[in-house]
DNA sequence: GCTGAAACGCATAACAC
DNA sequence: GTGTTATGCGTTTCAGC
């Protein structure tokens, strides 16, 4: 983990389908030499892999909301069947459980307010750990990097 | 945007860096149509861009925690103050505009506690429109769809 | 560690359907 | 809309530094 493997993975976080080629020349190294950076970074799981990003508004899910969750008992059984309940509900794209005066932040996708509705009565209130719910709906992301 | 067009998106999403031929013949069409399509949902916006998924824990950046921040005034001149300093700060990744009762939610990554402490004293302590701050620091992440 | 050459495979566009 | 084909470019490996 050096400067150039810095720049490396500052070139592929910003375009992940750049091709080797034009990688190796924004770096100033060979097609090769620069492949096998690349290649190791991989096999460390520096690089945990690529995705496409895509735009939740143009795909009819421009709902964004992140949503407080405070269990009712702090058992570990209670926190497993509330991490699979988020894990099954595609609506959930992240679930994490942090310090503080609730348990859990989720950031929730859906189409539009009543959609959200559906799942904060179906989803959530049929959970019966789940004691406390506070919802925070996103107007706007000035930066989001891990978009 | 149709069934194919979702399998485009599902296989990006979970593999940005798949070859068009490779595409191609899991969604069972010709590298020409499948290019086809593929460009078309980058052109429409649909496809926003590809990118690397890192692992922060293996970048010495373990450290991860959502902040909540009210601002003293809500005019737009202390808003776009306020999140011209995120875009400008690097362990700042995400910034959300939200409803509720404080502003913005940001995810900040950092390597340890002390350069947290250092973050929120000298980058949220600098900032004269920062009345309120909640940290939630995240402890683990059943689920990361964003990562 | 690196470069450079060579073989192979893929992206891409023109074309016909 | 689709598939077929051809060309140039990129990826990848391997020898040599």
């Amino acid at each position: 983990m050096d400067a150039i493997d810095e720049k490396i993975l500052r070139e592929l976080v910003a375009d992940g389908r750049l091709t080797n080629a034009e990688l190796a020349q924004r770096i100033a190294l060979s097609p090769s030499a620069c492949l096998r950076r690349v290649q190791e970074l991989e096999r460390l799981g520096v690089i945990k892999g690529y995705r496409a990003v895509l735009d939740p508004a143009r795909l009819g899910q421009g709902f964004v909301a992140y949503v407080a969750i405070g269990l009712s008992r702090h058992t570990l059984a209670e926190q497993r069947g509330f991490e699979q309940a988020m894990r099954d509900c595609p609506v959930v794209r992240e679930c994490h459980n942090v310090t503080g005066a609730f348990e859990y932040l989720i950031r929730v996708e859906v189409a539009d307010l009543p959609a959200y509705k559906r799942f904060h009565a179906d989803v959530l209130g049929g959970l019966p750990q789940v004691s406390m719910i506070t919802s925070y709906i996103v107007m706007e992301s000035p930066k989001d990097e891990r978009a």
